[in-house]
DNA sequence: AATGGCCCCAACCGCCGGTCA
DNA sequence: ATGACCGGCGGTTGGGGCCAT
């Protein structure tokens, strides 16, 4: 036997949500903690499908997330991460903890596909990313080519990281899926200080908030909704006291510092020289076991030396299959 | 001022893998 | 073992806003 229903599909609201109902969603959220989608609408009363809540709140509500244009550094990372990774919007996302995945995709197909179009109408510039179908061959061979030898690197240093440390110490088990920012389901984030922000940023969010967070700030999940729920907003969406995001395990590594110092996050200019230089091929995949939760962001730096290293050059969509391989290895550390 | 077309983005839809009863 | 649900994801849509005519 299954479980019983999420929630009734008859009477359900659909559309664009009231600032009531957020309230109620947050005020829900704040008290509870996000996840046990299923139990939200029938204990906030809202006529909402538990899907919808939590799209609504990831997508939304929930803290750290910067709305309005994007910058050109994250319209350059944007262009890149989806030339590397191709549609996964999450994944991309997990790169640009203030963006939700629901924005980058909507600012990659409104915005960043035209761009493109026009960009390789108007000159040989060439967008790497899916569209470029029309790839020269012999490029495109030879990134490929590149593509697999680093791949067969890849494997061995995933086979000897696995020979020499399949038991982790504790502070390094903490750690966050590089791909979807993601804790693992073995650990939980610090959820009190992460939490914390969060209800100041809802405060912000919707005027009038007024209800003392801390004071309701009591964690009452079970690890089986904590591991849901706090995935996205801790493992991308803390903040730091100046209000820059960062990422933080249990062992106080603050990702997203991480990975500006791979990103070079104050310029990502064409040159990309901050990158180059904060990240060799030599330091980058799967050498610094210290902080195995950077494991796809540090793969993902081979890719990146790779397609600067292409230049202009147009580049084939990127075999998601083989990327797929950095990945899974990523997420076994 | 009215109208039509375009653009943007919040929200929905459908699928998938994992989980649970 | 089975089947239904949950949570996550990417693709798509439609309604509201903006702009040109």
């Amino acid at each position: 036997m299954g479980r019983p229903p999420c929630c009734d599909k008859v009477g359900v609201k659909k559309g664009p949500w009231t600032p009531e109902e957020d309230i109620l969603l947050v005020s829900y959220i704040q008290e509870h903690g996000p996840g046990n989608w299923r139990a939200v609408p029938t204990n906030t009363g809202l006529l909402r499908c538990s899907k919808s809540c939590r799209l609504r709140w990831t997508n939304y509500l929930r803290p750290g997330i910067r709305r309005g244009s994007f910058t050109d550094h994250e319209e350059k990372m944007i262009i890149h991460l989806q030339a590397l990774l191709g549609n996964r919007w999450a994944a991309i996302a997990s790169y640009l903890p203030q963006r939700t995945d629901n924005d980058i995709k909507n600012y990659w197909n409104t915005h960043l596909k035209k761009k493109l179009r026009k960009l390789q109408e108007g000159s040989d510039y060439h967008p790497r990313n899916g569209s470029s179908d029309n790839s020269e061959p012999i490029l495109r061979g030879q990134w490929e080519r590149r593509l697999q030898t680093d791949i067969h690197m890849a494997r061995q240093a995933l086979f000897d990281a696995l020979s020499l440390d399949k038991n982790p110490t504790p502070s390094s088990s903490s750690e966050v899926k590089p791909s979807t920012g993601c804790y693992s389901s073995t650990t939980k984030p610090a959820q009190g200080s992460t939490y914390a922000y969060s209800t100041d940023n809802i405060a912000k969010l919707l005027e009038g908030w007024t209800k003392d967070p801390a004071s309701k700030r009591e964690q009452k999940h079970t690890q089986s909704t904590s591991q849901h729920s706090f995935k996205r907003m801790a493992g991308t969406e803390s903040m730091s006291s100046e209000g820059t995001p960062t990422a933080v395990n249990n062992s106080g590594i603050e990702l997203s510092g991480a990975f500006e110092e791979l990103f070079g996050m104050e310029s990502l200019d064409s040159t990309n020289s901050d990158l180059s230089q904060s990240m060799s091929p030599e330091t980058s995949i799967f050498q610094d076991e210290s902080k195995p939760d950077l494991g796809g962001q540090v793969q993902l730096s081979t890719f990146e030396e790779w397609l600067f290293e292409e230049g202009s050059t147009q580049l084939g969509k990127v075999d998601l299959s083989e990327i797929s391989l950095y990945e899974n290895a990523a997420e076994l550390f």
